[in-house]
DNA sequence: ACGGAGGGTGAGCAAGCGCTTAGCGTTCTC
DNA sequence: GAGAACGCTAAGCGCTTGCTCACCCTCCGT
């Protein structure tokens, strides 16, 4: 029952937190944050499953909420990333889209444990911490609006207003963590090649051959 | 800074609960439940906001648990009314998707208070009202996909994977409960218009001429 | 051999939690 | 107008919470 948090991709998450034993704490309260949400999860309920003592926690992290703080930078950092690369890409506005939607969602269903708590913990944060997180989430959605806008420009897309689908593309996404489950039958993959289809015939990108 | 609830359709929310003063509760939870969650929320907290003191709550419900498992009900009953007198309603598939999903967004949106807690909180219920309302939204699952096949096999729409396609729409629904504010520029039916349209895109239902 | 630094523990504190109980004022019944 | 019923409150119980503190290992350079 440990974090289902490795990948295929050779993508090793939090190997950026160090000492070993702050990374393990930290991995814990990702799985028990999760499942529980921020308010329900204990500091002891998070120190036993890193197998340490409730005050061992507070030898690495300062409060509880730091910790939730670290999880959500991290997240938001790498979905972020993910968006940046797919927006300035090559390829056609819809190449870049689909790319876009296709890793976003791809991240959220294979992170969805990381993703649920970066996505939906966000109002347990302390103002300037959440104030933080919000910039980024800003960036996000400028990245996503700067594709479609592009695919207007070029004749590509159909899209009358381009504020609210870009809001809908991230909202559709960004809900992939809340009901994806490992225990469903469709992969990650599999879900990422679906919205990247969807997303498309939203903005009513032409069809093109398949290459 | 009362409870933004009313509507314009004449639809008074919570007319169902009595007394009186089990009503104000109720109202003054799904406040608070929708503003900092319901495991940060306390009972003191919503008893205040009803002008009570801490023991008047339990006159009228014996836990706090059942005070959210009454409003999940409620709210997941209107939700499926919602959706099923749509998917029942006449008209092609796609005049009874572009139903379902704008009256659907239009009570998320107007009512996301009520909403937040309803689709957001559902693991905080016990096993035992947790299943009952699992069995409710697997029912609104069944309206959605009911229109999307109705529609495919009638030929309007073009959709290859339909269970997928209803988790989507209702995905993409659902979530406007987390990011609508009253404070955006949107109106409740803008967003409902504007995700109808979409999700006609999404299912390739072929463009109609405006009625 | 030994002092010190860093990572860890067991015990526990103050505060806040959900919930209970004894009792009070008002209203209704006959 | 006595008595029950109801709606509510003040006080507080037992427990859990986030967090702290005194102390103890193990490793390591000199």
């Amino acid at each position: 029952m440990g974090s289902a948090e490795d990948t295929a991709d050779g993508y090793r998450p939090w190997s950026e937190v160090t000492p070993d034993a702050a990374r393990r704490l930290l991995v814990a309260a990702v799985d028990a944050f999760a499942e529980r949400g921020y308010h329900a999860t204990t500091t002891r309920d998070i120190a036993g499953r890193a197998g340490m003592s409730p005050a061992a926690l507070y030898i690495h992290y300062k409060t509880k909420e730091e910790l939730l703080h670290r999880i959500s930078r991290i997240g938001h950092d790498k979905a972020l990333e993910i968006l940046t690369i797919a927006a300035d890409g090559p390829g056609c506005a819809a190449e870049r889209l689909d790319a876009a939607v296709r890793s976003f969602v791809l991240w959220h269903a294979a992170h969805h444990t990381t993703a649920r708590v970066v996505q939906y913990e966000l109002d347990a944060l302390a103002p300037e911490h959440r104030s933080e997180i919000v910039a980024l989430r800003r960036r996000s959605d400028a990245a996503v609006r700067r594709i479609l806008a592009d695919g207007v420009a070029a004749g590509e897309f159909d899209v009358p207003d381009v504020p609210g689908t870009t809001l809908a593309v991230l909202s559709l996404c960004i809900d992939v963590a809340r009901w994806f489950s490992t225990a469903g039958q469709r992969t990650p993959d599999e879900v990422g090649a679906l919205y990247a289809d969807l997303v498309l015939r939203m903005v009513g990108a032409r069809p093109r051959p398949r290459k």
